[in-house]
DNA sequence: GAAACCAGGTAAGTAACGCTCACTCACCAA
DNA sequence: TTGGTGAGTGAGCGTTACTTACCTGGTTTC
């Protein structure tokens, strides 16, 4: 798992091969399948181990601050901090996985519905609160959070930028809870950051 | 081309052999490679196809509409019911180009430069006109929009639920006009504070 | 104390796949 | 007649993911 990870540091998944894999780690190929049901599978143990540590990092995160507006902003902040914070990760859910269906039936696919679920309760809180605005489907609300963070993070991801946090989320924060219409009068500065 | 769109409506990209694609098309694998560079290229010409329909369409309809707002509800609604439009289309782009650096070289990335530039250029305007509040970067903005746009469509694509236009276009409008702030309930807190 | 067991590890091999290459054939212009 | 061209072929090559049979040294079992 530790060479995979090195290995995709410099090449896409579907570049790197067995063999490769089974140099880096100085054992031999067949070793590798009786770990592992296939090369996939690999790819997704490795996923599971670092996606399990960026929900357990977001979990405490926002399990520190009160208020569903806040909690959001710390989720969404967090969240973008990991994505920069290791590339490999970002690629693998972002880039490696998606297109195969086998993706969607695997153990690493729960994580995704933990961390999602995750977003769906602090929405739902800051509805039953009153701060966010009723006439908002949560379900429509979190394809438009989780869509901005990745494609934010995607696009820095494939053409090697960094991802400048602070920017990123809060951006994305001042859209989210303002709007984007210019208000003229009255209470237009709700900026956050 | 044809037989590629044909066999990618039921399997994804990886999973679709040079031979099937000959036998679809009723000629040897070897004539392929007369007219492709390999089996990707053939992939992006697909997709360049495709999407030039797309940018047809999206241009003329936002063309008939003015002002910044309502050629950004025009821009979105349109995208999405392209998406919905095409699950071949919304396959290639959304699943299957992306995982390789070779998609970011090819011509058919021209194209979403091409359409990404139409939607830089809505917002711009509307940033000239005083339409949209001028603390948001447009960069940023733009990618809000197309990662929710694409979020949506695509978690519709992989478990292949209808794409309910009116519905996630109008969601998104909301939120990025609007803003998720409870209006009446920050007047409360104003006061009380 | 031998037998059985078993996890860790190997080497050789296989089928499938993307892709190449030398070649054919029909057509056409000079 | 000749030479060139574009469409098309099909055998085959190298690579790659994956399999299978086997080895080895330590631990348990009777």
């Amino acid at each position: 798992m530790n060479s995979m990870i090195r290995l995709l540091d410099v090449r896409e998944f579907n570049r790197i091969t067995t063999a490769e894999i089974a140099r880096e780690a100085e054992v031999t190929e067949g070793l590798i399948y009786k770990y592992f049901r296939d090369k996939k599978d690999l790819l997704y143990q490795v996923l599971m181990e670092l996606f399990r540590q960026v929900i357990d990092k977001i979990e405490s995160e926002t399990a520190a601050v009160s208020g569903a507006h806040e909690k959001l902003k710390t989720f969404i902040r967090a969240s973008v901090a990991s994505y920069a914070d290791s590339r490999v990760f970002s690629r693998i859910i972002l880039l490696e996985v998606r297109n195969s269906q086998s993706f969607f039936a695997s153990n690493a696919y729960g994580l995704v519905r933990q961390y999602s679920g995750m977003l769906a309760r602090i929405l739902q809180e800051g509805m039953d609160a009153g701060e966010f605005a009723p006439d908002i489907e949560i379900r429509a609300l979190r394809e438009i959070i989780f869509g901005a963070i990745e494609h934010a993070c995607l696009s820095c991801i494939i053409f090697n930028r960094e991802i400048e946090v602070d920017r990123v989320a809060g951006q994305l924060c001042r859209v989210l809870f303002g709007g984007i219409t210019h208000r003229d009068q009255e209470k237009q500065q709700r900026s956050t950051t």
